[in-house]
DNA sequence: GTTTAAGCGAGACGGTACGTCAGGTCTTGTT
DNA sequence: AACAAGACCTGACGTACCGTCTCGCTTAAAC
């Protein structure tokens, strides 16, 4: 039911008392993560079906449930794989206003695309398990915090911020209000990018 | 798949052709959206079955198909019917922070309780139509700003808030916040609350 | 488990309580059943499926599910209702040996088709549930009886037996003896039925 | 499919190119084969699993595999080590009846127990192979035959039967009849045993 | 008052996916 | 090599729902 195997599983690589019998095939859980991340992006949480990423990965729904207790372990297991490559190399536009309208817009792509889903589709199993929540959060946050805190050190040392500026309150209130957004059924588009930054982002950050 | 037949017959009550025959049992509907409601709040969107519904409204699918396309339909106009009575009543506690700490408690109550859960459950399913999430808004916007604005005017009158403050931000910005929170693991107790007002709500109403 | 509520069924056709729902389609258990022996006499009761009888049918497993609670249950049911026309129109070769020859030799062809695979694979479900045998047997005990007594009844008029000899022998030994000639690996040919008729059935009817 | 092989390698024990490698430990088979004779005796042919017998064999399936190609000649095996200790014994009772008699006791004790499950179990198997049923006979035809013949004898000399009497038709008639009666749902009691030896065993045997 | 068209419960129907189990093969490390 | 362990693919198991479809009843408006 839990996750909480594999996630110890993640965190202590050693001690496994296996002794004997054939190892588990590494490769074959690469497959079955990708077919499961790709059926994800494609037909969505609730349609994906893992007899359908068994099929894709050409392996048997045997070997996924030795591994995983069910669907949402699975597509946990592979969105964190998987979440590593996001918020890079956001460019210096010279400005507090344009770099956070770039994160905006980088943010809305990602949600817009297979993460929101994701995000959404997890939400009720999050809510069934907070530990779960509470390790897939983590796993992101510092990573994230250190991709945005490029942009409020160089809003200060433009001075357009003072020196006390919380750069983390950017990653509680954008992507909250975003999928919030997104979730009453409006866009992602330019109009609520500016609208965030000018009258929600920009006002938090000055005290 | 789209609910939109559903609500347009919800908007117009006129203009039914029926011509004969038994009219439909009111009864009925109200018992299906009860249990609906109930199956919802007690193993979530995605266990709840139709047939369990049937069952529990001692009802039969072919009466729940007759009048919703699906279960998402069904859903929506299960938490349409039922949402109506909240955000009443909040008391003038003497400032803006004992208000807005009044309110945050009073949504993490329904967060934490059924309407986490909905929101959680129907979330991926908005992403599918967004004109399901707009309607879904729409209806409770302008009821839950209705109880917001009094916390903002009072402040104003206190001198608290300059005459421009925006009361619909809170509206955008606290739900989010908290729902965001709470899909991270993250618990919705009072230091959050504390947080929210104090770091999150204040600044954003001050400009 | 068992095969009794369905015999019941079979026994008292009246005294359906059934009350409401749509009725059972006659014709889908029909084919069904066919399905069922055809897939039985061409790949043995061990290899036949459930999920094969399905497809043949152009049936789904919940509706074979739906009516026999297993593959014993379905398999006695097939052969209950498929094993009337056996055993006719036996000619009147001129002598006793004649008879009995062709009776060897129609019964042969018999248990090297169908017949003999699913008495087989139907050993052993017997052993386990007594009573269905019992009912198998009745059911067509008396119906080979009838095709059998006229040998004999021929052969006293011709004086070749005596007036007491017994016919229900030939229905305790022939096939008995048959069936585990065939257990036993050995061709049920002429040379055999020679012998089963000279050596054991015209001894056996001469006190 | 076929048992050949395996009964090539019963027959020519000598002629091993074995050449180099960890010589097979006879004990594993013994093991083996007991679990399967056990497993047989408890669950019946259809329901025991090769998986099965491993376990309680504390032995892997792929030493198994190595040595059989499939659960029918596995327990096919299993039978044939087991089967020499029968038809032991039959005392002089002093009439050929009473030799039957004790014969047909001694014979319905065994095929209520695990011989008569045996027979039916592989009666489809032997069907399948007819090879495989002519060795499995002919390997117990001999020997029983060596425990029969006495009865005969002895009834010839008392005068109870004329010198020509053929022993070997009680084998192929007895068991034949007896299975053929378990498979009817009648049970081997004492009045079939009566039936038998009075109605066709004797007559069968005074030409 | 009849029609009569629809609502309604029950439940059969063809499907799809579930999670489990066993089949037979293959791959480890150990003996 | 043989062996215990156990991963692997395959495919059937029996169950649960899906959404559609008859049934044999109400039930109320239209005739």
């Amino acid at each position: 039911m839990t996750t909480r195997q594999e996630i110890d599983f993640q965190e202590d690589v050693a001690a496994e008392p296996s002794r004997g019998g054939r190892p588990r095939d590494e490769a074959r859980e690469q497959a079955i993560l990708e077919a499961a991340i790709d059926l994800l992006a494609e037909v969505g949480y609730e349609a994906m079906s893992i007899e359908g990423v068994a099929v894709r990965a050409k392996s048997s729904k045997a070997t996924i449930y030795r591994r995983w207790p069910g669907k949402a372990e699975l597509v946990a297991d592979a969105i964190r794989r998987r979440s590593e490559p996001i918020l890079e190399d956001l460019p210096d536009t010279g400005s507090l206003r344009g770099d956070l309208l770039a994160l905006a817009r980088f943010m809305f792509d990602n949600m817009e695309g297979v993460d929101g889903g994701l995000m959404c589709g997890l939400a009720v199993a999050v809510r069934a398990d907070a530990e779960f929540g509470r390790l897939m959060a983590a796993h992101t946050h510092e990573h994230k915090l250190r991709s945005i805190a490029p942009i409020v050190s160089r809003a200060q040392a433009r001075g357009e911020l003072p020196p006390g500026a919380d750069a983390s309150l950017i990653l509680q209130v954008a992507p909250a209000v975003a999928l919030f957004h997104q979730m009453n059924g409006e866009p992602l588009d330019v109009q609520f990018a500016e609208h965030l930054v000018d009258h929600i982002l920009i006002p938090l950050l000055r005290p």
